[in-house]
DNA sequence: ACCATTTATTAAAGTAGTTGAATATTTACC
DNA sequence: GGTAAATATTCAACTACTTTAATAAATGGT
């Protein structure tokens, strides 16, 4: 995939919630830096302050925290058409907590934080763009937590199969379990105890 | 607490983030209503369509669902100078599947629907507040979630009430628990071990 | 200030999920 | 296409947490 067609994925993206002017967009596209991940090369080193916001044009990462027991666990994954960064460390400008590394080959579109507030400067409706974002964000992590309280392993398992088919399908299991709360074991349990079930 | 004090408190909270004309503080003021709520009374009930965000001027409220096997799960708390809404029933204006019951006598000022997308409209400063607030609401599901699949009960107990002091002062171990994603009898046998260890 | 109701505690038996370790299977990459 | 490395499976012992039930304590309304 080449520049031109990255941009035209963004914007795309973009004017499914917001329009703007053929200026905008150019304005908006100036301010983008695009970077090629290997597989499990980082984003985003834990420890290093996060820079950007990360559009992904194509690929899928994982980003991940790393406890005192040197156990990993896994926040959020992102694919195609989606963004990853780690807000908090973003938004501070302190040291990042989190991790992003690439599962696959990746190319992203990145936008810088300064970048960004003048975006907001001199195009509000980014404002908008983002208010919309981060409110389907706060939907889908509502909607996550809901989950972990309210319903068993197995029922959380069958859950993100119903709702993200194609991402179960793409990371490696020991990930998915981690994303849910369990142990790779207990995943692969289940696994076997439905397989059963079908016969 | 009189009509105006509680607009002074919301215009104050707003402050934090944008700032108004006068005439912008008179028309965000003009689409407000109060409602007062006895303990126990509800300001959503499930099966009804979330109509309004609600910023608390005093008292105390959880969001909850009732599951199929009857069981409550809170959602969220929220005090004074805090939002609380369904966002999903909002912004789809489908049927709520979430309650949202005053644990205190309590006051809100809520705006409707209709008369926050006049807002945007009207005031669009209040696309960058919602972006703001909508944000940080984001950041703190995060960390909720990171304390979800990454600790045992325990911790998360003693998390909250590091975080919260106050509201875990304020409500009913029994949401707390709830909140915390175990039994009121486990949370109870936490904070029985945790009284033996300081003797 | 009292009484009914709600909430918290305690104990004991049961279960969902973890841990560790060994084996099997899949995947990536030259 | 073969091989090392990464990932998934299996089993068994263990523990964090739940469930049920009965008792005690706290809370709020009149």
């Amino acid at each position: 995939m080449d520049q031109q067609d990255s941009y035209g994925l963004l914007l795309q993206h973009v004017a499914r919630h917001i329009q703007l002017t053929t200026e905008e967009q150019q304005y908006f596209v100036s301010l983008l830096k695009s970077r090629r991940l290997q597989r499990r090369q980082w984003l985003l080193q834990a420890g290093d302050t996060c820079r950007y916001e990360n559009f992904i044009v194509e690929g899928c990462l994982r980003s991940y925290i790393t406890d005192r027991n040197d156990a990993e666990h896994v926040l959020h994954f992102a694919v195609e058409d989606w963004w990853i960064t780690d807000l908090e460390s973003l938004l501070t400008q302190t040291p990042s907590q989190v991790s992003i590394e690439a599962l696959e080959p990746s190319l992203v579109l990145q936008l810088e934080r300064d970048a960004l507030q003048s975006l907001y400067q001199r195009v509000p409706a980014f404002e908008r763009f983002f208010r919309i974002l981060h409110q389907n964000a706060y939907l889908a992590q509502n909607r996550r937590i809901l989950q972990n309280i309210s319903h068993t392993a197995a029922e959380r398992y069958d859950a993100f199969l119903r709702q993200y088919p194609t991402i179960a399908a793409r990371v490696p299991q020991k990930y998915l379990a981690s994303y849910l709360g369990m142990t790779p074991v207990f995943l692969s349990q289940l696994r076997q105890q439905k397989a059963g079930k079908l016969k």
